[in-house]
DNA sequence: CTTGAAAGAGACACGTC
DNA sequence: GACGTGTCTCTTTCAAG
């Protein structure tokens, strides 16, 4: 199922997740390939689906999202039902960025951004928990985001 | 702090979050904008600090990356210097995506990648782990991605 | 704050090796 | 597959409403 790249595929996939609005020139320049080269390269990379979307980065905290909470979570019973209308749930609520099925003692991790806490617990409360498969939420508050990226690391791969 | 968007710059941002690829004649189209007009927008958010930066979102299953787990660490003792030692690591190591400081019995979540089970735990005890200041690593797996965006609900703020 | 026009640069589809 | 050229569209700057 991996893709085998090679190491100019890596090097401008590493380039574009630094900076994804570097023009083709430059970032053919940069790894040492022509401009069309690079440019059929990069289209090959959108075609495979290895380059899901260019999107932009937004600074929540400037936009007045004070917020950041953890929340783990239990259905019961946890069956196909439950489970299928759980993350028909989830995907139409956009406070909630992440979700990760987990192995251990909770099934779901959220991770959910509010404006302040007020409106995060009017979202568990009008909205998330209004689905009754959900039998627990067990809320972590995030104090500081150390780190957040999406980059990938090519050179673990 | 919050800064006030009218409505054109949120038009912007969303677009922008959903597709960072979309030429400025195109998107001041979308919104109802002279070009020119709409690409001075667009800068000041850049110059703002509301928009970090423009990314490429890769496919990591596709690069042959199977692991990903959430690691929820407590360190001992918790002090300035211990803190500091530990989020300068965290920063070195591209492996690790998401760090998060939480309130609650558990000091930081770190969500960390990795090319399969063997390479994760390599990382915990030959990287992590060997920060003395670590006294608990409790991980969770995680099965599968349900959900995950970047993008900031503009409409919520 | 917005519009319109003009110049410069880059994207993209060729053909060639 | 990689490179070079030409066309065409977009960005970007400027003057003006």
């Amino acid at each position: 199922m991996a893709i085998i790249l090679d190491d100019n595929d890596k090097a401008i996939l590493r380039e574009l997740q630094e900076d994804a609005s570097i023009s083709n020139l430059n970032l053919s320049k940069k790894i040492g390939l022509s401009p069309s080269t690079c440019l059929a390269r990069t289209k090959n990379l959108v075609e495979t689906g290895i380059i899901k979307k260019f999107t932009t980065i937004v600074d929540e905290k400037k936009l007045g999202i004070e917020v950041t909470a953890l929340a783990l979570i239990n259905l019961s019973p946890l069956n196909r039902e439950t489970i299928h209308s759980f993350l028909e749930d989830i995907n139409k609520y956009p406070q909630v960025q992440e979700c990760y099925t987990l192995t251990g003692s909770h099934d779901y991790m959220l991770k959910i951004v509010a404006k302040d806490m007020e409106s995060y617990r009017n979202f568990i409360i009008d909205s998330l928990m209004q689905n009754p498969a959900i039998s627990g939420v067990d809320t972590s508050i995030v104090m500081s985001t150390e780190k957040r990226t999406v980059s990938i690391p090519i050179d673990v791969v």
